[in-house]
RNA sequence: GGCGCAUUCGUCUAGCGGCCCAGGACACCGCCCUCUCAAGGCGGAGAUCGCGGGUUCGAAUCCCGCAUGCGCUACCA
């Protein structure tokens, strides 16, 4: 038997990480094993749909290269894929289920419903439906129907006995049944309940394994009654461990950045949310951090997923983040980049962004980008005017706080000597300039954190020499000249 | 309140009876490298394995109880 595995989010948002991280499960899974990895949509509750959410669940998918056999925009041949375009297999169960007594009509007013939960609260009762339509007479049912009371329906659930499962990460589970209560499987708009739809489904679309979070335990053992009123085997269950906030509650948009999409747009590289999710409750031994997707196709196992519930560790996934740049080819960082820089860089600078330029740039910046977003303030200086907003003091620095003098010496001899190189490259302007501190009596990091103000107009930007190299002669020769400018204004300015 | 699940460094985790007075990684600290910042290398600090009982020659690992946390408890998923 071929494994079949299911992504089943609804369409309520933006999917967020422990959403995701289920799905890359499923498909991990599902790769491993040589099987299908089906999505299927579960828009049951029509007052919760969010527009064009189904395609962020989709793009989220995508982005991480979790391709689905079946499913959306893929079709396959247990379609439809989505809950709403399959009523009539969810009233055929019902039906079934009407018949052989396992389930019934329920009158009740959601005001009565939430009267009893009040009565019961009050009493410090677990609420629960009272049952009380459970055994209504034909002729009360009747009398209901007259008054034109659009019923629900409900599950007949045991009311003694128990009912288990065996969980494949937690093994076995076993729920009194006296503590379920007669849940409502099909709702009065028509429309199948959760509890239903993905019982039905998974049955019609013969899923191997129910591979999702944690939260769904405490439901499942509603599942197995169903599977069993409606005489069907159950799938093979595996509830995995919840991703959570810092303070250990469920992940919410209060924890800050929780949808994937966000974390795209934050310029984490896909390949570093896939390991990094990946990590998150699964381990391939006791040491390996970098892990790549082929790795984890060949290596995952659901004996390995951890079973307690992780916190989603942004320390951690930026650090990888900045593995998996290095990583890359200066082409590929460039690529990648250039969206980031077209969006964040100040709109005063001309677009489209000259290609070549941010190429050479890209080397420089590489070992100390962990977010793509970040590419545009450390490069800024590099599209910049020539006049950098910079503050004296922080050109002068300690050294020549009270020096001035000695600080524009040091410009203008910089200016001489590079100004007849004859060639521009990196380790030309080294050549040139090291030796030139020694005759300045400078100390080299005094020296050239003097030019690396002048040139970027900053104290802390990658090295200085590579960095003139691909600013080019003019723009270094113009900012040193500036510098000097503002240097020397200053000396004659009155105090 | 009821039911369920969980509990190893701050965080992610390894560990499935002796190899563990607990290993790796992030973060943190120090040193080295060095034109700054990074990256990298080396080293350090950090966990009475939630607590209490058992079982066993021997327990982080098995059993029981307690505590704590989280989840579920809807005509939401």
């Amino acid at each position: 038997m071929t494994v079949r595995v299911r992504y089943a989010p609804s369409p309520t948002g933006e999917p967020h990480v422990g959403n995701i991280r289920t799905a890359l499960f499923n498909w991990l899974f599902a790769r491993r094993e040589g099987g299908r990895f089906i999505v299927r949509i579960e828009d049951t509750d029509q007052t919760r749909l969010v527009e064009g959410s189904v395609e962020k669940i989709l793009d989220g998918l995508r982005w991480l290269g979790l391709d689905w056999d079946e499913g959306p925009e893929a079709g396959g041949e247990y379609g439809p894929y989505f809950q709403s375009e399959r009523l009539p297999y969810y009233h055929q169960a019902v039906e079934d289920l009407l018949r052989s007594d396992d389930a019934y009509l329920c009158f009740c007013s959601p005001e009565r419903l939430e009267q009893v939960r009040a009565e019961q609260a009050a009493r410090k009762e677990p609420p629960r439906y009272d049952r009380h339509c459970r055994d209504l007479t034909d002729d009360e049912r009747r009398e209901r129907e007259a008054q034109s009371l659009i019923p629900v329906v409900r599950f007949k659930t045991p009311l003694s006995g128990q009912t288990r499962f065996n969980d494949l990460i937690r093994g076995e589970i076993v729920f009194e049944n006296a503590v379920l209560d007669d849940f409502v499987i099909l709702k009065s708009d028509g429309f199948p309940v959760y509890h239903l739809a993905s019982v039905v489904d998974d049955h019609v679309m013969e899923i191997t394994h129910v591979m999702r979070a944690d939260e769904w335990l405490p439901s499942t053992p509603r599942h197995v009654l169903l599977y069993a009123a409606l005489d069907i085997e159950p799938p093979v269950f595996a509830h995995m461990p919840m991703i959570v906030g810092p303070d250990r509650a469920k992940l919410s948009k209060r924890h800050g950045a929780v949808s994937i999409g966000e974390y795209s747009r934050q310029g984490f590289l896909q390949e570093a949310m896939f390991n990094f999710l990946g990590l998150l409750g699964w381990s391939l031994d006791d040491h390996t951090e970098i892990i790549s997707k082929q790795q984890f196709v060949e290596n995952f196992s659901l004996e390995r997923i951890g079973v307690t519930a992780a916190i989603f560790d942004m320390e951690k996934l930026t650090w990888m983040n900045g593995v998996y740049i290095r990583q890359l080819s200066a082409e590929d960082l460039t690529d990648r980049m250039l969206p980031f820089l077209d969006r964040d860089l100040p709109p005063s600078i001309d677009r489209p962004l000259d290609i070549s330029y941010v190429m050479q740039i890209t080397p420089l910046i590489q070992e100390r980008l962990k977010r793509l977003d970040e590419a545009a303030e450390l490069t800024d200086f590099f599209f910049a005017g020539d006049e950098l907003p910079y503050d004296l003091s922080l050109l002068l620095g300690k050294r020549f706080a009270e020096n001035s003098a000695g600080a524009l010496a040091a410009l203008h001899a910089a200016y001489v000597i590079l100004a007849e190189a004859s060639i521009w490259k990196s380790e030309t302007l080294e050549s040139f300039l090291r030796p030139l501190a020694d005759k300045l009596e400078l100390k080299t990091g005094d020296f050239f954190g003097l030019l690396r103000v002048a040139v970027t107009g900053r104290t802390a930007a990658p090295p200085l020499f590579q960095t003139m190299a691909a600013l080019g002669r003019d723009r270094t020769l113009a900012r040193l000249d500036i510098a000097a400018q503002r240097l020397d204004d200053s000396v004659a300015a009155p105090r």
